[in-house]
DNA sequence: GCCAACGTTGGC
DNA sequence: GCCAACGTTGGC
């Protein structure tokens, strides 16, 4: 199991639509290094769902439901196949109180996450611990940070 | 809305 | 293959 963070604008795609939807296909990557990182995506792997406009927080947890396959909104499909690629998610869940970008650079066990690192990014991996750590903060817990170090934390599962 | 960072393009 | 110019993204 993987765990990742993908970004939107809400203007573009937020949320509550993909709550509203229930699924969605992840398309329109342009990036190459995004595009390697959605390529890697397994079934079930659990995907963060940050909003990069307004509010800036991650906002929710997805789930992959189809593993990568040539992006549909490719101009041309023939000879896109195999340059861009898309993957299906659903949302399993909305987080109780959103875990803002301020709040994500503040918290030291964050340091190292790829949000803060390599901002323009828009599909990214997760260490586990990276994802335990904002699903606790965005279930209301404050997070010690030498639970993380010990492993202890394991509100998810 | 501005600006810095970064990715891509194109000329050589 | 390098690098300057340019366009885009994202943080504030």
């Amino acid at each position: 199991m993987r765990y990742w963070l993908v970004k939107s604008e809400p203007e573009a795609y937020s949320w509550q639509q993909l709550l509203a939807d229930g699924r969605t296909c992840w398309d329109g990557v342009r990036n190459y290094q995004a595009r390697n990182h959605l390529r890697c995506m397994q079934l079930r792997d659990q995907v963060l769902f940050y909003h990069s406009q307004g509010p800036r927080q991650v906002v929710g947890i997805a789930e992959v439901v189809r593993s990568s396959y040539a992006d549909p909104s490719a101009a041309n499909p023939d000879a896109a196949a195999e340059k861009w690629s898309a993957v299906d998610l659903r949302p399993l869940s909305s987080l109780e109180q959103p875990v803002s970008l301020a709040l994500i650079r503040s918290t030291p066990a964050l340091r190292e996450i790829a949000l803060v690192r390599q901002a323009r990014l828009s599909v990214m991996p997760l260490s586990s611990a990276e994802f335990a750590c904002i699903v606790a903060l965005g279930a209301g817990n404050r997070i010690r940070t030498d639970d993380l170090q010990l492993g202890k934390l394991s509100l998810y599962r």
